[in-house]
DNA sequence: CATGTAATGATATAACGTAACATCTTAACA
DNA sequence: TGTTAAGATGTTACGTTATATCATTACATG
């Protein structure tokens, strides 16, 4: 199962990627991971997430709902959100604030604090490691506050749209 | 007008102020402002920025709609939606994520990207300006995209509330 | 069987936000 | 000064996002 990281050189956030190889390896990584921990990965939570890979994108509550009353499940309001609250307990699922909207790890291998970066135009958006951003939280004013948790998201256009936008 | 910037040499961001005098710069800023770009510092607005200041912390839009209903404005959510707007565009306030909530600037004197530092016990939220906290964006991962807006907000306790919960 | 616990289902409603259009005010200008 | 255009506010209606609450199912344990 050991297979080459994603992108691991790349300098481009929001490349293409091989997500056959993706979904089939986050898979995993969550059914191994729920054994583990000995939780249930039930049929329901296994299906938003799946949705959510499958997507590879930010989707918004009520879209969840829809595709899984597609899939034969309920789709009142709280299924979902008790679903995707549980999936980001354990770090597999991230909501965009943004957006309103919730998105499938791309790297729950690393306990971290993601920062997304959300192009205006096209809506892409990409999940950075907080090993290649860091905020500077050294600064005497942060010392007498324990962070538990981050949401750090930048807005702006992605090279690809700004090219487009000059011409 | 030159008072002491408020705060200056310390460590404790959740600590108290004088807010007389904060109340009252803030006023004198966003008039002066106001003028100097040509733009109506209306009732309406003026009111707005006022209970945002007054109270120091962030309200949700229908919170603000409250209050400007008690003071004799339409109190209909769009009223709110766009003076908020407005305000936010020029930086006087700032609309904290995690919370659906709105908040007056600390420090409209500086174009920056804030940081919102939110005691979960408490509720307390700080602004942290972002020459204190900075986010190393120089990683290459970034450099294919022209950031625009940040949202970064540091959730977790503050050291009083942390305090209180051990006893 | 009785009881407990975890997960899911279902209804209703709260909270947040916007579209569209009407009315009123202000600033600019002939 | 009256006309006009832009800016600001008011109003209705609606759309979207999220939670509170209670009921049901399934399965484990004594
Ligand atoms: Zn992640
Ligand atoms: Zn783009
Ligand atoms: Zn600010
Ligand atoms: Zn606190």
């Amino acid at each position: 199962m050991k297979k080459k990281k994603k992108n691991e050189n790349s300098s481009k956030i929001f490349e293409g990627h091989d997500h056959g190889a993706c979904f089939g390896d986050a898979i995993t990584l969550i059914e191994d991971y729920f054994i583990e921990k000995k939780l249930q990965l039930t049929p329901l939570r296994r299906k938003v997430f799946e949705i959510l890979i499958e997507d590879h994108k930010p989707l918004g509550a009520y879209e969840i709902l829809d595709s899984l009353g597609k899939a034969g499940f309920s789709s009142s309001p709280p299924i979902a959100y008790r679903v995707l609250d549980f999936l980001m307990e354990h770090g597999f699922v991230h909501k965009v604030q943004g957006l309103n909207a919730f998105i499938a790890c791309s790297n729950p291998e690393h306990s971290h604090f993601p920062t997304f970066v959300i192009c205006r135009k096209c809506e892409k958006v990409a999940e950075v490691s907080d090993e290649k951003t860091r905020l500077n939280l050294s600064s005497p004013e942060i010392t007498d506050f324990k962070i538990e948790k981050t949401t750090i998201e930048l807005t702006g256009i992605c090279s690809t749209c700004e090219n487009a936008e000059i011409r």
